[in-house]
RNA sequence: GCCCGGGUGGCGAAAUGGCAGACGCAGCGGACUCAAAAUCCGCCGCCGCAAGGCGUGCCGGUUCAAGUCCGGCCCCGGGCACCA
């Protein structure tokens, strides 16, 4: 799940330089971190070795009783759940990490810590709460790495889960350990080969109600059998099911399948042996990777139907509590554009061309067609004497890519295939063109161009001296902008006119359009067709089905073997579909110029995986296996549902316990990168809703509550020829920055090696500790923002938690200094304050201002009582810090004498009784500018306070020789003096 | 080009339409110290000696009152991009 171009680049380094950096010594350290252990120190303050010891110390422990450990309702993991009876849930994820070899930087935890916060928040407040990591341990650098050093990619996946582990437990996550699955885990592979198994048994009727109430759900594919077997459903020539050939019924229920196999244009690079994703080809049409050529290509390829969801997809967005540039882009990705497919008949041929338009009401002004280039029916329009000119416009245009098509220059292009189709509104013989500014990928791959509404079709008509018909009058402001007088004849016009309108011109025998607005004439125009017979309204999207097979090794196994009918699935009792051990994992690769070579998968190289004898229940036969394996989006689609029941061997969960913790609105709280806005969530809404229509799942949508942390950036350095140069020794003098003394300017940008201003966490643990770099990643402000690291500023954390440490422990002596002290009302007031502003903005998620508000009752207590605190003020103090602080807190905690780990103790809870005063300050202003603050009664009536504010001596000299008009008095908050 | 998000001190940031800059960093001054560090106390938007004036990207509007609401622009960041 890591973004990809970060993964392919970390992926490849051959070790992890985390352990190198937190062993040798570490840049920063010294400077900051000094300033925290010095030897001449009280012998008990709160320093970088004391925290790191209470961290190992409380770390180990919380493993030993398992603190963390969550139950569930039922089954292998349900010890203890007697304790959560009756008690509200909470299911808080982080979007799992892809193991990466360069282990982490401060940005990564940003959001782990957010939602341990939030974790440790719920389960003080009453919640039974699933809180896991997990990882993302199939894809392609892992597999590059093997390549590049001949070690299986298990090998170095492993590893780098146990570097990322050993991270993160010294962050002191409150992660029930005993859920934390990675995507090549055994288990988890046969679980995710299980929930794909699921999605291919399955189909989708569209007629079906599904269990919102809407129309159409994915159903068992047996129902689909049942239906062609008891002739409710028709075949496709009308023979009866027992009148069709095994061979036949294969094919004919397997064309319906939500996984199926198609053929589909891919970008195939022969150089590199595989084919790679659109965002993986350069602007010249050659890889990322190696720079080889690419080649556009129609092969075979295993799809999955998620364009059958596409309606689901976009209204139920609508059901989830999510950031709504999120839900933009979900719903622009989809893209659904309403309009109307339309027929038109070829001339002097029995063919029909069909097209998509969201303006059918411009059809009047059709006046001619274009295909895309690949359009299937090119060749059987093309007339004899124009064949050349296509072929070599084809050929043109199969040699760019997509991206270089896009990078030309506006100039639009095409050629004249010789044929015309008739326009089925007014009879009239148009020319067909190709041209590659229409896309096969969207729509029909074909277009009716209404040059007049559309200003590529106007250019296109402009450049090949085509007919423009205006159907539409623009208004005169239109023709304003121009500079041209008001005209339907279009030679005069210098662009087309797309906005709307009253049609004209738009009229024949049985139909008129003119007089009406757009939206009417859109609507009789579809009722015209659909009466003709010669279109239909319809929903266009520009989402496609999901490619789903790879041609790599490091991936999941289809759990698919293939008779001489095609694929079959293998049943649950023969998963998981292990990847075969093999030591050559590289694909195969071609002269990088043959675009005709063929893939040759790195599984099709184990004949004797490949050809295996099973027996399905007619006694072992042989097969051949599927040697495509899934793409890494894969792992990522369930894994919540595997958290929930990681031990389960049946089925995919024990239904009781995804029902308690998806409850009614799923995930809790889903915390992660916007890069993934899109596919990985829509990929796993998208399966989820399939699991969701078969019954496997109670809740229409996986991830209630979605959240985007922002993303920590830090200072980089360039010196005079342009080279990165390590941004921690830079030094500042006087607003420049110098490196050896050479000036170097500074830029901003992403944390990491190649920018060489890498923070490793291990960096802040070894001159801070864990807490500190804790509090201070939630005091840089709110969470969904992106902001600079600057370490330097860390050790205001760290002041504050000596602070704290101080208000309960002596640092000379080490023993707890807390009085018995009746706390003062002052002392009730801030502390009850604080809580209600804590508990109010940890519920929001705002993570920065309780930081604050923590500060500043410490500060209240360290310089109302330097030399110990009451216990009673003291003991909320250090509960409220432990979601932020939780070893710090668990330590004093623990001095303070309680036995217990404070996990679950009671949040502090606000008593309003210390909340009430008895004077407050009002602000008086005149005429909006503050002048003076009444110190008042609370309850002060309007009429005191506006007396009180017209009589005060720093307002009056405001108010001489200016008559006062108006007296604004908002009792409690305000008063105004209008002059 | 279209669609989002955002512009507040030297810096990170706070602020249900009601005292702009809480809290922290950096900086300055002081206490302690032989000294330094650490710690503690104080100052810290800009102009001004002061009184005061000016300040939340720019211009305008609504309101007794605008960082906050409305309209128009500018800049920065992100997404999509010949989608018919």
């Amino acid at each position: 799940m890591q973004k990809r171009p970060a993964a392919g680049v970390l992926g490849s380094l051959p070790m992890s330089p985390v352990e190198a950096t937190s062993e040798s010594d570490t840049p920063g350290s010294d400077s900051a971190g000094s300033d925290f252990s010095g030897p001449d120190k009280p012998a008990h303050r709160y320093g970088v070795a004391l925290a790191g010891e209470i961290e190992a110390r409380w770390q180990q422990r919380w493993e030993t009783e398992g603190t963390f450990h969550t139950p569930n309702p039922t089954g292998s993991l349900s010890g203890g759940f007697e304790r959560f009876e009756g008690r509200p849930k909470a299911f808080v994820m982080d979007m799992f990490p892809y193991p990466s070899g360069a282990g982490l930087h401060v940005g990564h935890p940003l959001g782990y810590i957010a939602t341990d916060v939030y974790a440790r928040f719920k389960r003080m407040t009453g919640f039974n709460v699933l809180h896991t990591m997990g990882y993302d341990a199939y894809g392609l650098p892992a597999e590059q790495h093997a390549v590049a050093t001949g070690q299986h990619p298990r090998i170095n996946t492993e590893s780098n889960v146990a570097t990322m582990r050993r991270q993160l437990r010294r962050l002191g996550l409150g992660h029930d350990s005993r859920r934390s699955v990675s995507t090549t885990d055994r288990d988890f592979l046969e679980f995710t080969q299980r929930v794909f198994l699921k999605i291919f048994n399955a189909w989708f009727d569209p007629q079906a109600t599904n269990r919102l109430g809407g129309l159409g759900a994915a159903r068992h594919i047996d129902e689909l059998r049942a239906q062609f077997i008891d002739r409710s459903r028709p075949t496709p020539d009308g023979r009866a099911w027992t009148e069709l050939s095994v061979a036949e019924q294969r094919t004919l229920i397997d064309s319906f399948r939500l996984v199926y196999i198609d053929d589909v244009a891919v970008n195939w690079c022969p150089g590199l042996g595989t084919i790679v994703a659109n965002e993986e080809v350069t602007a010249d049409g050659r890889s990322d990777r190696g720079n080889y050529p690419v080649f556009k290509r129609s092969m075979r390829q295993w799809l999955m139907r998620i364009t059958a969801y596409s309606d689901r997809l976009v209204s139920d967005l609508d059901l989830v509590d999510w950031p709504e540039p999120v839900r933009l882009m979900q719903r622009n990705w989809i893209g659904q554009s309403y309009g109307a497919r339309v027929s038109f008949q070829v001339a002097d041929s029995p063919a029909r061309l069909e097209v998509f338009t969201t303006r059918p009401d411009t059809l009047f002004g059709a006046t001619f067609m274009v295909l895309s280039p690949e359009h299937e029916m090119v060749s059987a329009l093309t007339t004899s004497d124009k064949r050349a000119d296509v072929l070599s416009y084809q050929a043109a245009a199969a040699g760019r890519t997509a991206i270089d098509r896009q990078s030309e220059t506006k100039q639009k292009t095409g050629v004249f295939t010789g044929s015309y189709a008739t326009n089925p509104v007014n009879g009239q013989q148009i020319p067909v063109f190709i041209a590659d500014y229409v896309l096969m990928g969207y729509g029909t791959g074909a277009i009716m161009a209404v040059p007049s509404g559309d200003q590529r079709d106007f250019e296109f008509a402009r450049m090949y001296d085509l007919p423009i018909v205006a159907t539409i009058l623009p208004p005169d402001v239109w023709f304003g902008e121009q500079g041209i007088e008001s005209t339907l004849d279009c030679s005069k016009w210098k662009r087309a006119y797309s906005g709307d309108g009253v049609a004209v011109q738009s009229e024949n025998e049985s139909l008129s359009l003119n007089g009406l607005d757009k939206a009417a004439a859109v609507s009789a125009m579809t009722r015209w067709l659909e009466a003709n017979d010669c279109g239909r309204g319809t929903v266009q999207t520009k989402l496609r089905d999901w490619l789903f097979s790879r041609q790599r090794y490091w991936g999941e196994p289809f759990p698919i073997v293939y008779d001489e009918h095609g694929p079959i699935a293998l049943p649950d009792a023969m998963l998981p579909v292990d990847l075969p051990e093999t030591d050559q994992f590289t694909p195969h690769t071609f002269d990088a110029e043959d675009a005709s070579s063929e893939p040759q998968r790195p599984l099709d190289r184990l004949t004797e995986w490949k050809n295996p004898t099973i027996d399905l229940g007619n006694g072992p036969r042989a097969y051949i296996r599927e040697t495509n394996v899934m793409p890494q989006w894969a792992g990522s689609c369930s894994y919540y549902l595997r958290y929930i029941d990681p031990t389960h061997v049946e089925g995919l969960t024990i239904s009781e316990n995804s029902d308690y913790w998806m409850g009614s609105t799923g995930v809790d709280l889903y915390v992660g990168g916007v890069e993934h806005a899109v596919l990985h969530l829509l990929y796993s809404r998208f399966w989820h809703k399939v699991l969701f229509d078969l019954g496997e799942v109670n809740t229409p949508e996986p991830f209630g509550k979605l959240l985007n942390q922002g993303y920590i950036q830090a200072y980089a350095f360039t010196d005079g020829r342009g080279m990165y140069v390590e941004a921690t020794e830079v030094i500042e003098r006087n607003g420049a920055f110098f490196h050896a003394d050479e000036p170097v300017h500074r830029e901003f940008g992403k944390i990491g090696k190649g920018l060489k201003n890498m923070v490793s966490p291990d960096d802040m643990y070894d001159a801070y500790g864990a807490d500190t770099l804790r509090v201070y990643e939630m005091s840089m402000g709110p969470l969904e923002q992106s902001k600079p690291w600057d370490t330097r500023a860390v050790s205001g954390s760290m002041r504050l938690l000596q602070r704290i440490w101080r208000v309960v422990i002596d640092e000379l002596t080490g023993e707890v200094r807390v009085t018995s002290d009746t706390p003062s009302a002052d002392d009730q007031r801030t502390l009850h304050r604080t809580i209600a502003a804590v508990r109010e903005a940890l519920q929001d998620l705002r993570v920065n201002t309780p930081i604050a508000r923590i500060t500043e009752l410490t500060n209240h207590l360290t310089s109302t009582y330097p030399g110990g605190a009451p216990r009673e003020i003291a003991e909320p103090l250090v509960l409220m810090v432990a979601p932020f602080a939780p070893h710090l807190a668990e330590e004093l905690w623990s001095r303070l004498g309680h036995a217990e780990s404070l996990t679950y103790e009671p949040f502090p809870n606000v008593n309003s009784a210390y909340l009430v005063v008895d004077t407050i300050d009002v602000p008086v202003q005149v005429a909006g500018k503050v002048r003076a603050v009444l110190s008042v009664p609370v309850g002060c009536d309007a009429a005191t306070l506006e007396a009180l504010a017209l009589a005060d001596e720093k307002v009056k000299p405001f108010l001489e020789g200016k008559q006062v008009k108006k007296v604004i008095v908002i009792p409690g908050k305000m008063v105004n003096i209008v002059v």
